[in-house]
DNA sequence: TGGGGTTAT
DNA sequence: ATAACCC
């Protein structure tokens, strides 16, 4: 930790600091971007059966009772309750409904509540460390390295030596306290504790923790133990987790299409992608792929833990079993676009693009392929964006109608069985007045740029 | 099989 | 624009 002193006077002045850690000068050698990588300290956190709780949440009355959470035909969460009489994710709500007919069953195909819940326990965890990520609606990594290191000093400061794990320990292995990377860790499990505490006591959801040394792991070992519980890994004990995944298609980032692969070259197992011939590896799958899922199988991981910050793009979408004629896509698209309409005030930024993407009805089976296509707002639309959504809406229907257009011909007979309408290319409003620091920082100030993803997208249409 | 998201090519 | 990945 030689790399991460901290100026001797910064206790006085805690307001601005926070980002500094990460805002140096790049010049400055002591940084430790530049310096020796620190062990670093990763929380996963992941909510218990997300969409059911904040269904009870709504409505209390459910609790207790075995519930699912249902999209179409499709259960695609259900609480505990539930899953002790048989229901399992991803059921068919038939199924689920001759298992036990006492399933209360609740839509969930209007994500909004979900949405607006899972942003706050982002917003909560960003109140523990800036460098947060979102995986979905339900889980979040937190590189909480920086706020482990300041209480490891502290604690040393303090010449105390008693240091109490919180949850459980991988394998249950023994800790050594004169590790320091134990103690790490150890702070880190404390950490976790404290932010699954704050998740229920502010928001009153419940949900598991793993901490460890990278996001793969700490992915791994936060579903050790399952309904509310953590789990921290010790280095130690790591090729015993990796070592437990009974198929490679269990890590995450080796999706279905790697692993078919992976499954003709005859690797199956974890043991059998660590010793499999990187050559031949890279032949089939290309050398980034390969190379990083290879890794992956020793369980390294290098990936840096991404803030997530708002979000990319807006979409909404609805499937179905049948729509083939052009007045229905279009009443379809005015609803999806209503919707969008509505969160894209509320965000309050502008988007620069927009997509339609659809799904056919082949009878020949044909697995998942949509087609999607995209093109520019019109500055002029994106302008009236603001409050008078009357306005836009039909400009905006009429381009997404060419956009149709353009994949399906209105002369052919057409079967579509999903619409997706996409705002993406988000770009935070202009601000015009010029005497306003506003004017000088349309673009992100250099030192926010550091942790702060702000800017991807605009390289391609800046000019 | 749903209704979202992200990044890489 | 698509394809892969994640939930």
């Amino acid at each position: 930790v030689g790399c991460m002193e901290l100026p001797e006077e910064e206790e006085e002045e805690e307001e601005e600091e926070e980002a500094d850690w990460l805002c140096r000068d790049p010049g400055d050698k002591g940084s430790w971007l530049v310096g020796t990588a620190p062990h670093r300290v990763i929380v996963h956190t992941d909510l218990d059966c997300f969409y059911a709780q904040v269904e009870m949440l709504h409505n209390p009355e459910l609790r207790g009772k075995p519930l699912c959470v249902q999209q179409k035909y499709l259960v695609v969460t259900c609480n505990y309750e539930a899953r002790e009489l048989g229901v399992k994710k991803l059921m068919s709500v038939k199924e689920a409904n001759e298992k036990c007919p006492q399933l209360v069953l609740v839509n969930g195909e209007d994500l909004t509540k979900y949405r607006e819940m899972s942003y706050k326990v982002t917003a909560l965890l960003e109140e523990f460390s800036p460098l947060v990520e979102r995986l979905g609606f339900d889980e979040n990594f937190v590189d909480i390295t920086e706020m482990v290191g300041k209480r490891l000093e502290q604690l040393q400061r303090d010449g105390s030596s008693k240091v109490a794990v919180s949850g459980h320990v991988y394998n249950n292995q023994a800790i050594d306290l004169d590790d320091t990377v134990h103690v790490r860790l150890v702070l880190g499990s404390q950490i976790a504790a404290e932010m699954r505490e704050a998740m229920h006591s502010r928001l009153a959801l419940t949900g598991c923790a793993g901490v460890a040394s990278n996001k793969l792991l700490s992915k791994l070992v936060s579903g050790t133990f399952k309904p509310n519980q953590q789990t921290v890994l010790l280095p130690e004990s790591c090729q015993d987790l990796i070592g437990s995944l009974d198929h490679i298609k269990k890590v995450p980032g080796i999706g279905y299409k790697t692993t078919k692969r992976l499954e003709l070259l005859g690797v199956r197992t974890m043991c059998e992608l660590q010793t499999f011939p990187p050559p031949l590896l890279e032949k089939e799958l290309g050398v980034s792929v390969a190379q990083r899922i290879q890794k992956l199988s020793y369980g390294e991981d290098d990936s840096p833990v991404t803030p997530s910050g708002p979000p990319q793009s807006l979409s909404d979408e609805d499937s179905f079993k049948k729509c083939s004629s052009e007045g229905e896509v279009k009443k379809k698209i005015e609803e999806l676009l209503a919707n969008l309409l509505d969160r894209l005030d509320k965000d309050g930024r502008k988007p620069h693009t927009v997509r339609l993407t659809l799904r056919q009805f082949f009878p020949t089976n044909k697995w998942f392929t949509r087609e999607s296509r995209q093109c520019p707002i019109p500055s002029h639309i994106i302008q009236k964006l603001g409050t008078g959504n009357c306005d836009v809406m039909s400009p905006l229907v009429d381009i997404l109608m060419k956009l149709f257009h353009k994949m399906i011909n209105v002369e052919m007979p057409f079967h579509l069985t999903l619409l997706n309408v996409c705002f993406s290319n988000l770009k935070a409003p202009p601000t015009h007045t010029k005497g306003s620091i506003g004017f000088y920082l349309t673009r992100v100030s250099p030192s926010s740029m550091v942790h702060f993803r702000g800017d991807r997208t605009g390289a391609a249409d800046v000019k």
